[in-house]
DNA sequence: CCCCCGTTTTTTATACATAAGAAACATATG
DNA sequence: CATATGTTTCTTATGTATAAAAAACGGGGG
């Protein structure tokens, strides 16, 4: 059966909207409130039922009143505010970055499912989702073959990203003064240059911005196939960083001055200055990749 | 349950294995034709056993012996052979091009199924493979929308397509003279006179020759996310096509004739040339696309 | 030993069931 | 009559079941 992980991520979020107004302070009404936390108005209302039973919030006539401070202990664990589809992903990263699988291992379905602890449905729904990042093959009738986080599969990869990156980035230096793409790329300059004189504490936070930066530059041509193939990289850097932390904080604080120099090379309008400070930083961040894989 | 298409495929193919063999002739072993066949040791022996009862096959000891040619009638019809899954992209993309769905469509998983008359699984597994071709989009718990085969559909397809293949068009340049690759261009060029000569019986076969065409230019460096991005182009011109008739013959003439100029073209090993051509094509398959979808 | 075939065990493809969640409908209240 | 809440209906997420297909096992001959 369905797990409630919808109803419980809304109910920690709940508690956050509370934590915003007085005690004893009148609430949104129901439909505010599905806006606020992206859920069904029916999802609403059970996490309301949820709180007038703790106490939180007092139905009076015609209007609820919060009539206690949530706890923050009252909140659901992370985990059971993930969808199985989701915590699947997780677990299928694990498997394969840990090592347990190497180039040509074949996966089973029903092994998979017995070693997460979860339905076959949901297997097959993900390795068919999963398809995408070109890590696994299906052969018919007899269950997928992981082809490996091998240096072939990087340089696929940045093959493709470097052809998608220098496009959007070129483009840059057509782009009228009054677009509001310059404010981002203002701020994100800002978001860097923060991180970067407090690297030694969050460097971890690295992963995300880059993700944030190369995303917001292939916006300024929006092209589905492009945003598609974002996440792939996302989903390589993401997990395959997260089990290979060797020189972490140095990697990142290089990426970042790459990142800050291309800011600039956009800035600039001029082409020549774009295209060699995009290759720059493609070609460290492939090299790095390559390094780690080895 | 599963159903037993696989068995229904081989046994057609045994007819035809079977007919290359003289009547009273020993058959090869279950292992052999478990390899011509392509499917496991379990289901050519369905096959043997089906064949067996219907007096194609005798058994005696320790040998199988063709006792009757068998008929064509003895055949399963084509629609028997194809797994649910594969019936269910057909009936998806008629549903699709057939106009059935304009951009914005909500695509509802149960309703589908229902007009379908498969089950829910099925659909769902179909619609998580489709989404890679950039026409539908998930929303979380609450189904798929449709964006419609529209123009920046096409574009954004157009645009990559133009990306990859002028990459791969640009490395025949340097390619060796003792490379394969020439002896395939060579008989696809034949393939292509072949078919123009005969362009008024024939015009319809051009769509799996210029699939072959543009996968065989992108062989020259393998890279599975561009062939990946080929199933799509695949997909998009197979079933558009099929739905949109309109100066198919013309259509497929003029593109005949810029793969012979691009086939020049990679000849010359001039790079000039090599781009000027691939994009005289690309930019006209593009147009004769916008034109059929508007 | 190595290939062939009979048998048993596993795995996949597909159907079906059901609680959670979304959406639609209905009613009430200002 | 517009907006908020109560109720009903429909859809999605996830688990379970099972026949078909694949793979593994095992005994005989050459």
């Amino acid at each position: 059966m369905r797990t409630d992980t919808t109803f419980k991520r809304a109910f920690n979020d709940m508690i956050d909207i509370i934590r915003t107004f007085d005690l004893g302070a009148e609430l949104p009404s129901e439909n505010a409130l599905r806006t606020q936390l992206g859920v069904s108005r029916t999802t609403v209302r059970k996490v309301l039922a949820g709180m007038s039973a703790r106490g939180i919030i007092i139905s009076e006539a015609h209007k609820r009143i919060i009539g206690e401070r949530p706890r923050q202990q009252e909140r659901y664990p992370k985990e059971q505010t993930l969808a199985i589809s989701e915590q699947v992903e997780t677990s299928f990263m694990e498997w394969m970055m840990r090592g347990d699988a190497c180039a040509g291992t074949e996966i089973n379905e029903t092994e998979l499912a017995r070693k997460f602890g979860v339905a076959t449905t949901i297997i097959r729904e993900f390795l068919n989702r999963f398809q995408k990042y070109g890590l696994i093959e299906k052969r018919q009738n007899a269950g997928w073959v992981f082809k490996g986080f091998t240096a072939s599969f990087a340089l696929e990869l940045f093959e493709i990203r470097e052809m998608f990156e220098m496009r959007s980035a070129r483009l840059f230096a057509a782009l009228p003064d009054r677009s509001p793409v310059w404010k981002q790329i203002q701020s994100m300059r800002a978001a860097h240059l923060e991180l970067l004189a407090d690297i030694d504490a969050r460097f971890q936070d690295f992963s995300e911005l880059d993700s944030r930066f190369h995303r917001l530059i292939t916006t300024v041509a929006p092209n589905r196939f492009i945003e598609s193939f974002q996440d792939v990289i996302t989903m390589v850097f993401h997990y395959h960083y997260q089990w290979n932390k060797r020189d972490e904080r140095a990697r990142n604080e290089v990426a970042i001055r790459e990142h800050l120099a291309l800011i600039e090379a956009l800035e600039s309008r001029n082409i020549v200055l774009i295209d060699r400070a995009c290759r720059l930083h493609l070609t460290s961040a492939r090299e790095t990749l390559l390094h780690s894989i080895a």
